[in-house]
RNA sequence: GGCUGAUUGGUCAAGCGGUUAAGACGCCGCCCUCUCACGGCGGAAACAGGGGUUCGAUUCCCCUAUCAGCUGCCA
């Protein structure tokens, strides 16, 4: 059986929004799945809208998401060159486009900026007020005889080379999720093939470009759907066999709006940048739009090229739920081992705490309690310092505490505290409770406000007595004292 | 406007002619508990509407509605 070769072709016009990325997910995942070729080519065929530096991204991109590409611009498996504007060089569309011309399949056209202008109609939604303009071009330069091209090309004169597409008749294209797609022909526009400053289009590019590396199977987003038809017209005019498709339904924002990359959310670099894992987000991804036969939701990259099936895609669109993903990626958190979560958080504990505390405790207290890395900051700052806080905090209806009670409770105890030495978590826990024993009361009733003082907080990441062992003997009276004070 | 596609809870989704219509996120309640979280248990919440086809439609067909994409010398 042939090998399955995929493509990721991005246009090197800035950050990959988790669109992008999820077009290249699969476009890996089905080549991976069977073993195939995952290869990576660069369209940048349009030269205005070039940025530079994102080339870089693309790589980095794929890097840390994990999706290797077996070929590249920057490793040659012999289908190269990998970068559509080196390609052009050997001049391999050109030639491709007069094949086409010659066959009759194409045409020069000589029509200015006025002319097109000309052929365009602007249409206004009733409802909306919105309008665009459509143009269908009139095949003019199709009728201009044979002398009159020559004689044009000739002197120089500008030119683009179009397809010529028949008017009657229907072509049908085949989806592997969508199914047959026909559409009459007289809906098939003419376009470009070559542009006027030598360049081909993305729409010629592509067809040449994934014959002529060998690419097996075609996936792209759903926004290609309809003109997929005339891509077919040109595989036929070649006499070349048409590849397998596969279109992606797109992700949408949370107001079913196609992604955009303003959205703040939608790149890959930035979501990283807020601190979700490279691992939770592919894994969330593979899931917007895709979904295994068995009733889980985590999986590694490599259990999802296990089971990847490219027939489970699904074909609806998918809105994108940072919420979900928040929730993924803590269990990404809480399923790591302890060491490997102390040195992700520790960058963020040592920005977050100014007093020298026991890190590695405070890790393993905040990792079931956060989604994102930086949620760690909020959660510990009152390590620092004990922060201003309302004394109504004492009163708890589920601890029967009041804020009497608590200043007794904590008056009664300060000088037991005091004298103890020992102010380890065990230790202080068995002071606290065998005291709260002895006066028949239950243990949250004492430990709630101490808690509370030793805190400042409604919630902590950790009890009165852990607190206390962190902050030691000194600090944790000082609060206490303040808490007695503040009640008084 | 034309063309193409999509339509299961708020969101992701299973389902592929007969089901009490899974599961997950989020939400709510209970339990656990020194608060919160974790964990456990439970709950509310969906087949866009209308016609067919069929003994029987969420599932197949048609129409309508809604949404999206395309309609560029952008990709």
């Amino acid at each position: 059986m042939q090998k399955i070769r995929t493509r990721y072709a991005p246009s090197p016009t800035g950050k990959m929004h988790v669109g992008n990325l999820r077009s290249a997910l699969y476009e890996f995942l089905i080549a991976k799945h069977e073993d195939g070729v995952f290869m990576l080519r660069i369209e940048d065929t349009d030269q205005e809208r070039y940025v530079e530096g994102a080339i870089d991204i693309i790589y980095r991109t794929l890097a840390t998401a994990g999706l290797t590409h077996d070929e590249g611009p920057d490793k040659d498996g012999g289908y190269g060159p990998y970068v559509q504007s080196e390609r052009n060089k050997s001049g391999i569309y050109l030639k491709y486009a007069k094949e086409l011309i010659d066959k009759g399949e194409a045409y020069y056209c000589f029509c200015d900026k006025e002319r097109l202008e000309s052929l365009r109609e602007t249409i206004t939604d009733p409802e909306t007020g919105e309008s665009k303009e459509i143009m269908i071009y009139d095949k003019h330069c199709l009728h201009l005889p044979k002398e009159e091209v020559e004689a044009k090309l000739a002197s120089g004169m500008p030119y683009v080379i179009r397809q010529n597409n028949p008017k009657e008749g229907v072509t049908t294209f085949h989806d592997e999720l969508y199914g047959d797609i026909s559409v009459s022909n007289a809906e098939l526009d003419d376009m470009v093939l070559i542009k006027s400053d030598g360049f081909p289009t993305y729409n010629f590019a592509n067809v040449v470009d994934d014959h002529t590396m060998g690419i097996t199977h075609v996936v792209r987003g759903n926004e290609y759907l309809s003109s997929s038809p005339k891509y077919n017209r040109l595989y036929e005019a070649f006499g070349w066999e048409v590849p397998v498709y596969i279109h992606l339904p797109l992700i949408t924002d949370e107001n079913h709006k196609k992604l955009a990359k303003r959205s703040g959310h939608a790149s890959f670099e930035d979501l990283i940048e807020q601190g979700f894992l490279s691992e939770a987000v592919v894994n969330y991804i593979a899931l917007l739009g895709w979904s295994p036969e068995e009733n889980r939701e985590i999986f590694s990259l490599e259990e999802l090229i296990r089971q990847f099936d490219y027939r489970r895609i699904s074909k609806s669109p998918a809105v994108f739920d940072i919420n979900k993903l928040r929730w993924m990626n803590g269990e990404y958190l809480k399923a790591m081992d302890e060491e490997r979560f102390y040195e992700m958080a520790l960058p963020y504990l040592e920005k977050a705490l100014t007093r020298k505390l026991d890190l590695h405790k405070i890790a393993a207290m905040v990792k079931t309690r956060i989604e994102v890395l930086p949620d760690i900051a909020e959660l510990v700052d009152f390590f620092n310092e004990l922060p201003e806080y309302d004394t109504e905090m004492y009163a708890h209806k589920k601890m029967k505490t009041s804020k009497e009670s608590s200043l007794a409770v904590l008056t009664e105890l300060l000088p037991l505290l005091e004298k103890q030495e020992d102010y380890s978590n065990d230790a202080l826990y068995a002071l606290l409770t065998d005291y709260a024993q002895s006066n028949e009361y239950k243990n949250g009733y004492v430990l709630w406000p101490i808690r509370t003082a030793v805190s400042g907080k409604q919630m902590t990441p950790a009890g009165a007595t852990e607190i206390m062992e962190l902050l030691g003997k000194e600090e944790s009276l000082a609060r206490i004292r303040k808490g007695i004070e503040m009640l008084r």
